[in-house]
DNA sequence: CCTCCAGATGCACACGTTTGCAGGTATCAT
DNA sequence: ATGATACCTGCAAACGTGTGCATCTGGAGG
């Protein structure tokens, strides 16, 4: 592999002109800078980036970390995450976890021997080891979606509480009295903030919350679906459900279909995320969009501040924006007391 | 940030010998090693990989460019990817191309500036262009599903043409004589192999080939909705569609149910992929799972191998597999004459 | 002719590791 | 006591780049 070095004894320079003539220094003479450029160009020399690093202290890279990287939410995070790394010249490691806190620590570990000159962080599991971890090293953290915000880090995250809010309201002013809720069952953070979202609205319309119309899935099909099951199996069952993603949406537009019902004829769905998919449902979903692509943007924006020594706002929250689509409707003539 | 150097300076020893006792070398004796990896624990040290890889010349990472991480079937290669990655101890960095030759070459030039060891790259749209790139750069490089299939490179592909004859022999074997192909306008290698199984099977079943059940989406729900709904107003449509893939059949899917028709009681169709969201559309997709976790795995296994200096097989092709589900059944009645 | 200055280049060190080689010390056999 | 040997440890050079400082050259001005 060619080197500077190779070049200067080509070109009967130093090897520190070299340097400046390929970073377009000023202090190299226009005629000279040609000639290395030149031959530079014929023996296909690239720069070391790993060379480069060891001397300015900063490798350009971003470390991400993410549960899943075929999960389609993250992986439309990751875009935005991308575009704007590359924009401004970072490449990016990329990292899973499979929301094992131990592989998360593991990951941001590599990126650390890696010298990145930042870490993001999706749905971060790791709640108050993160501090002693953030002492030892200096490396910027900034999370998204995390669970356990602390108050020590960097974070962009969703309106949580809002988006309930914005998801039963919707279904109340369509006129629904039995609204029930499909959770998740892992007890994270966003679900307590969109359940009680969703507990606010009820009790403001008078309407009231009803313990029974709370189920709970995983966060996907399967999960919504069964929980969902158990809702139809109510003595009354709930005329709307708001889901805690688009993923027990889908479950729950199967489980109401094979229960012989129609949506949004006999149930409503509500879905979060606006996943790609949730135009594709059969019917449609009506759902809370989740500004994922620019979520990702936003926290490679921080980062970038962080690095030149910016001090921007510690915690950002993105607003969800309700798109309705056709899983909700008033509900049954029968039912609406 | 702390260096083997200061760690030496605490413990009384070179750093050199630093150096051996955190690589556990034999020759450094235990007595002293234990002190010195008490220091180095006390003191957070980690280990620079980037001045490592500077005397190594391996840096134990490989660049991986794909069309777009937010598409759920690049997800789930890169998730095999990363899972045997991990297990070597090597890191990923992830670059997107949208499809784009420029951006793509880009984004193995600046891999090759971070120097390294290999690179995969998904859905190559380069395709002679890479053979001088690859003259000049002595990385080794292993396409996944690329176009444009040369002889120099190391790959690994689905085996379309058989995907094309599975999909067209299970219509046949339904009882259906008039079959569609909805195809991906962009005149992909892997368009052109999935349209000759498919014909080839209709000429082996003496159904023969008919140019007007044939028309083009974009690979995406939309174009797959649009080109099914060309097929429909044929004065006497199909009565069944393989689609180029499963996000086609999805847009299928649609303009059938829009078309005031059912499926598969009227048309069936048949996808290829098997994304995750296959086995939730209403009703669930009939499709050729592709192996695309797989895919990934193998990608990197032949990439480690040709880094060990192994002579893996430069071309290897995956096949696909039927899965029957619930898009596909026998024409109606009054069609099957 | 001398001085001064600006512009261009080279020298040398630094960045944090790894590693071949030489040197040192203790143990053991002769 | 001496030599051999095994085991540790340190020296020094490398990897490829960036950069402060010194040096050199040529031209302008006095």
């Amino acid at each position: 592999m060619v080197s500077i070095k190779d070049i200067a004894r080509a070109a009967h320079v130093s090897h520190s002109t070299v340097s400046r003539a390929l970073r377009n220094s000023p202090l190299v003479k226009p005629a000279t800078s040609a000639i290395i450029h030149k031959i530079a160009g014929e023996q296909g020399y690239t720069v070391s980036a790993v060379a480069r690093s060891l001397v300015t202290r900063r490798t350009n890279t971003i470390g991400v970390v993410v549960t899943s990287i075929a999960d389609p939410f993250v992986g439309e995070i990751v875009n935005g995450i991308e575009e704007v790394a590359l924009a401004h010249d970072y490449s990016l490691f990329l990292a899973t976890c499979h929301a094992d806190p131990a592989r998360e620590v593991h990951a941001v570990r590599s990126f650390q021997e890696r010298r990145v000159d930042g870490i993001l962080v999706n749905a971060s599991r790791v709640g108050a080891l993160y501090l002693p971890l953030l002492e030892e090293m200096k490396v910027p953290i900034v999370l998204i979606n995390n669970e356990h915000p602390g108050q020590f880090v960097h974070s962009v995250t969703i309106d949580n509480l809002n988006a309930g809010r914005v998801a039963a309201r919707h279904l109340v002013e369509l006129g629904h009295k039995r609204i029930g809720y499909l959770g998740n069952r892992f007890g994270l953070q966003a679900d307590m903030e969109r359940f009680s979202g969703y507990r606010q609205i009820l009790e403001e319309a008078d309407i009231g919350f009803q313990p029974e119309l709370v189920a709970h899935g995983d966060g996907r099909p399967e999960g919504g679906m069964s929980a969902m099951e158990r809702l139809l199996a109510l003595p009354e069952p709930p005329t709307a459900v708001f889901c805690y993603n688009d993923m027990e949406a889908i479950g729950a537009l199967r489980a109401v279909r094979e229960h012989g019902l129609t949506v949004p004829g006999d149930v409503s769905v509500v879905g979060l995320d606006d996943l790609f998919l949730a135009s594709y449902t059969d019917p449609p979903l009506t759902t809370i969009q989740q500004p994922k692509h620019q979520m990702g943007r936003l926290a490679v924006e921080i980062l970038l501040q962080l690095l030149s020594g910016g001090k921007p706002d510690s915690h950002v929250t993105l607003a969800g924006k309700l798109i309705v689509r056709q899983t909700t409707a008033p509900p049954p003539a029968g039912r609406r007391r």
